[in-house]
DNA sequence: CTGCGTCAAGAGCGGCGCTCTCGCTTTTGA
DNA sequence: TCAAAAGCGAGAGCGCCGCTCTTGACGCAG
């Protein structure tokens, strides 16, 4: 572990600096990041951007990464906050603690969830981050399922799907039955509609009680994943 | 009626194939729809196009709006088509269309249900065909309570929520429980949702028998909503 | 035939992402 | 220690973009 020369260290704080200005952009200006813009915010010219960053994709994709990772933060936290014992109580914590970081970071959320931007391409270094809140609800089910809380699902999955969810579960590492875990991505998807729909949609205009709303429906929710 | 002139024929005609050739830019290259490009593909200058479309954004609308209508007209012609009384079998047919219409104009499924675009607000006349699918849906769940076929849902909902729920019942002049409207707008979120992931998302790479999945988890849907 | 309304074209404005060059400063290694 | 190497910001410039304004040609009704 050598000591980061100075310029290292300042070469840290200004990529550091960059992408705060960026953050800001796009909480206030939506999703069209503009290098210039956040170049003149800084009183550089935008070719020096070019130096930390080489292209406006690969900003693009610092802030993602790390979006995902302070969503996936969020999701985890709150589910560990939770009684562990209380698996209902879990899951609705994690979803409230998904929505929650939606609500307070809009644009970010939009990157992440939203159409994808046109030539833009997602590394694949953010499949990983970009799984842990689903990880984290099915992690849920399989703590239920381990301690007999929750019953194994009734259904099964018909031949060719059963297949690809099981290799879904190995690929995971999550020993749960391959139903199970279909039912965690329903409430997963079902999480990511809701929060879309408030978001970005004009569903929910005519409802004033947003808190009530997404509460009743993730509770309709855990009854069909099969949480009491 | 007056016949229209010439002239008005002409200008008609023009209109219609602004929009042909904008849809097929969108299809092919994204959101980011660009004018000129537009224009060249027509021999025209970009200032001409201005001569019909007063801005980008107008001429985005428009084909927002016949895109709603598109795929309302597709997921109502297919629970029109289906067996009437076979309520499950309707609402899985309309689920089944508006994934088909998705997957078919992916572009402009992410016009109406991707992230916003940053400096446009969709007009009000986008509301109402917006609404078109679920309406469809909540309709199917309506003639099952009104045939008796449907349960009525065992849950209510508490109290600030309901009033809002019974107002959006009212307003879209649908005479169901406010329950049974919630449990509606839960399937369509789901639906939403999962096609949403299935076109933006990486979540399914892994996944290759899609259509088997959107079944298993449209089927799960019914069975939270209540359809037999 | 004349004058009005419509039309396409062109020039131009400011903004965008991105590249390249040019001096300047810091770091590095013989 | 001192020159070579590497990193840095500024500036000019390329080809895009949406949009505006002006110009000259054309159809059409009075």
């Amino acid at each position: 572990m050598v000591a980061p020369s100075l310029r290292a260290r300042v070469r840290a704080g200004m990529i550091e600096e960059i992408k705060t200005v960026a953050r800001r952009h796009l909480d206030t200006d939506g999703a069209n990041l503009s290098l210039r813009a956040v170049a003149r915010d800084l009183g550089m010219v935008s070719s020096a951007i070019y130096r930390y960053f080489p292209s406006r994709d690969d900003l693009l994709t610092a802030l993602i990464l790390e979006a995902y990772d302070a969503l996936g933060d969020a999701v985890e936290a709150a589910d560990a906050a939770a009684d562990q014992a209380d698996l209902r109580g879990r899951w609705l914590a994690a979803c409230r603690a998904a929505r929650a970081w939606a609500l307070a970071h809009p644009a970010e959320y939009a990157l992440l969830y939203g159409s994808p931007v046109p030539g833009y391409a997602a590394p694949d270094d953010t499949v990983a981050p970009a799984q842990r809140p689903p990880v984290t609800l099915v992690g849920i089910l399989r703590d239920g399922l381990a301690t007999g809380r929750l019953a194994p699902p009734g259904e099964d999955l018909s031949e060719p799907l059963r297949g690809d969810v099981a290799e879904l579960v190995g690929l995971l590492g999550m020993d749960v039955p391959p139903a199970l875990l279909a039912r965690g991505m329903a409430g997963w998807t079902q999480l990511f509609g809701l929060i879309s729909f408030e978001l970005f949609g004009r569903i929910n205009r005519a409802l004033p009680h947003r808190d009530e709303y997404f509460d009743h429906q993730i509770g309709l929710m855990a009854d069909l994943v099969g949480l009491p």
